[in-house]
DNA sequence: TTCTTGACCAGAT
DNA sequence: CATCTGGCCAAGA
């Protein structure tokens, strides 16, 4: 549970951010951070994530794990964070049955290329607030 | 209550 | 190249 209003809004934000991902893509943790207006928190991004609610039928949460597309938000060296066991296994999964490719190196290492399947929309906070209209492809 | 631990990141060493 | 550092702040111990 958020400790505050402010700590909720953001929580709602990052959830709602993630659901602009487009199918077929993934970004970064510091991207979602940046289009919130608070690119210094991309730590704050994966506690929400990490906090996503599963999908309970009855349940009154607004934002779970069957639409928002949590697989889609990986680190910004391209690569799916470890964490708890099989964790990065099953994003990797995810991302797999839709479409991606993900490279796994000898380590284990799950990488994606973000050239290809990156998504960087040059939308801004002061932007966002003047146009809703601003958008442009970051290619490589 | 305080202290530590993270699904992070960019810049400095 | 690899590591370290400071900043962020929710949870868990």
């Amino acid at each position: 549970m958020p400790r505050s209003d402010e700590a909720e809004w953001w929580f709602n934000a990052v959830y709602a951010a993630v659901q602009e991902i487009p199918h077929g893509k993934v970004t970064s943790y510091g991207h979602i951070a940046l289009l919130l207006g608070r690119p210094e928190r991309p730590r704050q991004v994966g506690i929400c994530l990490k906090r996503l609610p599963s999908f309970v039928a009855g349940t009154d949460h607004h934002f779970h794990d069957s639409n928002v597309p949590w697989q889609r938000v990986i680190n910004s060296k391209g690569m799916i964070s470890p964490r708890g066991p099989g964790g990065a296994t099953r994003q990797a999964a995810a991302l797999r049955r839709e479409g991606v490719t993900v490279r796994t190196g000898a380590l284990g290492e799950l990488t994606i290329d973000l050239g290809i399947y990156g998504w960087f929309p040059s939308m801004l906070p002061s932007e966002e607030a003047e146009n809703s209209e601003s958008e442009e492809e970051g290619d490589a």
